[in-house]
DNA sequence: TACAATTTTTAGGTTAGTCTAAATTAAATT
DNA sequence: AATTTAATTTAGACTAACCTAAAAATTGTA
């Protein structure tokens, strides 16, 4: 069994490898974890001890297979449980981050594959992000940043790549919900802000920050 | 906030000063916690340094109102993720101690008010045990234990003092289960086993360490 | 009441996870 | 290529929670 603690790092390191290419650095792990480069030091070491990532001094981390299917043992719980809250509990989509983070150290694959099927075997959670299977696969749809797109291009949101309670009350006032469609009109060149038309409805202008986090099907 | 180890410490000071009148011996919670009464002896300094026990050396513990109140909402988690994994997840109730010994540490007010809503304002977990409310009342019902009844008397299970799965297991198996009326047929002198007849049906012998773990109402 | 047995505490040590500050390596720049 | 800057690791120390062994206090018993 691992800590509480060392899946953190198992999760952290499977989010950013998925974002940024394979190889970790010690630095943007301690940034996502919110720790000193000097503790995630300490503890590559001990994930490469027990085969969970590979790890090579001043180079950085990547999961091995088992690592891997650790890791995405922890985001399967994560998400089903945020379905949980939204489903069935009411809860809003900014609202459930932070509770799924403490429940998705719950340790029972039963009570996971049950939950699953309590909820209809879903297979996004409610920002859009696809629930691995028990055995660890990702339905890998591949999805575009809103910042990628240029005038004319349309898609339509699936997902969001930034957790927090701000950016998703800012989303969800601006019309910006899992399924809307957009129509992208106009890029800035000077800061990149894009402006977009919501559904052929409402045009709204967004930062490129914003726009970086949005993910769309086109 | 506290950390998982000492709400545990508060759990167990909290059952046994309900079973076993006010003051808690370091002993006693070594035993029901697995650790040594050394170890319990440091926890005991740290917990009434924070104000949720009183502890005088070489006497024990007793719960003050807020470690009380704070053993009281960690019992409520512990009972409602009960009755949620029976009622909604289909588990038997002797699955689900294990799983609500790790749920009952999730931290989130907003999410148990919840969950209570969703379970329809449970009064009782699957074993019987009353669920306190959000400010750690315990609706008290005075339930006697089986070993305590004599030839002749009457009652209906209404809960157990033991959780484990080979115990719940046995009654379930014995048709022991809440709800059954129970009719206290004879008591053996020498061992103090009870045979009882069970909804004036079946006629069982259990031995009296059983019948102290059934707890019934007359 | 005195001694033995039991319970509890103290003393000192261990491990996991964290930190700061200093040293080392790698990357970037001139 | 040499040097500066940035990233990473090492060294040494801290805290929480635990342990064993020895000391102290309490309880039980003769």
């Amino acid at each position: 069994m691992n800590s509480f603690t060392e899946e953190n790092y198992l999760k952290a390191i499977f989010h950013l490898s998925a974002e940024d290419g394979i190889v970790v650095s010690t630095n943007k792990i301690s940034e996502t974890i919110n720790t000193t480069a000097a503790s995630v030091t300490d503890m590559l070491k001990k994930l490469a001890e027990k085969k969970l990532i590979s790890y090579i001094k001043y180079q950085g981390a990547t999961l091995t297979q088992s690592g891997r299917q650790v890791a995405a043992a922890i985001v399967r719980k994560h998400r089903l449980w945020e379905v949980f809250l939204v489903d069935k509990l009411g809860f809003k989509w900014d609202e459930v981050h932070e509770i799924a983070e403490e429940l998705e150290h719950i340790n029972s694959e039963e009570l996971i594959n049950r939950l699953d099927h309590f909820l209809g075997l879903p297979s996004n959670d409610p920002h859009g992000d696809p629930i691995p299977d028990s055995q660890g696969n990702i339905n890998q749809k591949k999805l575009l940043k809103v910042s990628k797109l240029i005038p004319g291009q349309q898609g339509s949101i699936s997902g969001v790549s930034e957790h927090s309670s701000v950016f998703l009350q800012f989303l969800e006032k601006s019309g910006l919900t899992l399924g809307a469609n957009l129509t992208i009109k106009d890029v800035m060149p000077f800061d990149g802000s894009v402006t977009l038309l919501i559904n052929d409805l409402k045009e709204i202008t967004i930062s490129r920050e914003v726009a970086k986090n949005i993910l769309v099907m086109i």
